[in-house]
DNA sequence: AGGCGATCCTGAGGGC
DNA sequence: TGCCCTCAGGATCGCC
């Protein structure tokens, strides 16, 4: 399920009780859902065991757990991955596939779960934060925290649906299907439209609306659908909030048009027909790459 | 180039 | 109650 905002929220929960905190124990539950950058197989060390925890560091949708000696592991949550923090003598959920004893600062001893039912998510690990931003974030896009209409100047000759364009993690990383049916209804933006046939105004709008939603996700600790949680178990509130996603067939909040909805992107898509019109130029050349 | 379907999985929810 | 079907937040691959 995740998107930035809630592995933002993850980040933040998880930052108090693992920052400055000795991972005491590693293990691997599941040999094949860890992916280590070396030959071989996944070691206690790869995962961190016998490090002080200096940080956390979010890119996208990805969460890298830094240690104080230079290793790195990055969590990919997927579509149903969870961190949870539980006491030592809780027994596992199902579906953990990593766990760490971990002592935090404060002195307590807790165990830290990995569990992922569809198994979409994974762990990777690197001897150096370099080495995970050479291979693994070398691909991903801008942050969408930090969204620009420049960073659309890529695909600004594209004709593929500008719905497509958001949830393209190489172009700005940390937009998935909910926020990106979000952002493009407070923008005014109808998710069919080519990204060639937007203007320099509806790419501003864009930009600011994806910062917007992501924002205000964050700060309302990401959205719960199913079964999304923070480190400490808590839900999030952002579902409320939504404008669109989910909503289909029922009245836009800030039109009252009957919300439609349709495929784009192989991804469920919902739309206002009114607020959120298909562009009118035909062409649009001021966000246009430079020919070279 | 990019749309599309299949694929990796499990679980929830609706219909019957 | 239970079975079967559809659908789901992500991402990649190969085909056309």
């Amino acid at each position: 399920m995740p998107e930035l905002p809630e592995v933002e929220s993850l980040r933040r929960s998880l930052e108090p009780h693992i920052r400055g905190g000795v991972v005491v124990r590693a293990q691997l539950l599941r040999a094949d859902f860890c992916t280590p950058s070396h030959d071989g197989n996944t070691t206690p060390a790869d995962l961190l065991e016998g490090a002080t925890i200096a940080g956390t560091l979010r890119h996208g949708k990805q969460l890298a757990i830094i240690a104080q000696d230079g290793r790195v592991m990055c969590v990919h949550l997927g579509m149903s991955g969870q961190v949870l923090v539980r006491g030592t003598d809780d027994p596992h959920p199902t579906h953990t596939h990593a766990a760490w004893e971990l002592r935090e600062p404060s002195g307590r001893v807790v165990r830290l779960l990995f569990r992922d039912p569809r198994r979409f998510g994974g762990l990777w690990t690197f001897p150096t934060l370099d080495a995970l931003r050479q291979t693994l974030w070398k691909e991903l896009g801008p942050d969408a925290l930090t969204a620009s209409p420049e960073h659309f100047e890529p695909v600004a000759d594209s004709r593929r649906a500008i719905k497509a364009v958001l949830l393209d993690q190489s172009v700005l990383a940390g937009v998935g299907n909910i926020y990106a049916d979000e952002a493009l209804h407070r923008a005014g933006v109808r998710p069919a439209a080519a990204a060639c046939r937007l203007g320099q105004p509806d790419y501003v709008k864009l930009a600011v609306s994806v910062r917007e939603v992501l924002k205000a996700a964050v700060k309302a600790g990401g959205s719960t659908l199913r079964d999304y949680v923070n480190a400490d178990g808590e839900a999030g509130w952002a579902t409320i909030n939504h404008a669109v996603y989910g909503r289909q067939g029922l009245p836009c909040v800030r039109c009252g048009a009957t919300l439609r909805h349709g495929t784009i992107g192989q991804r469920t898509t919902v739309w206002c027909p009114v607020c959120q019109p298909l562009p009118n130029r035909s062409r649009n050349r001021q966000v246009s790459k430079q020919r070279t």
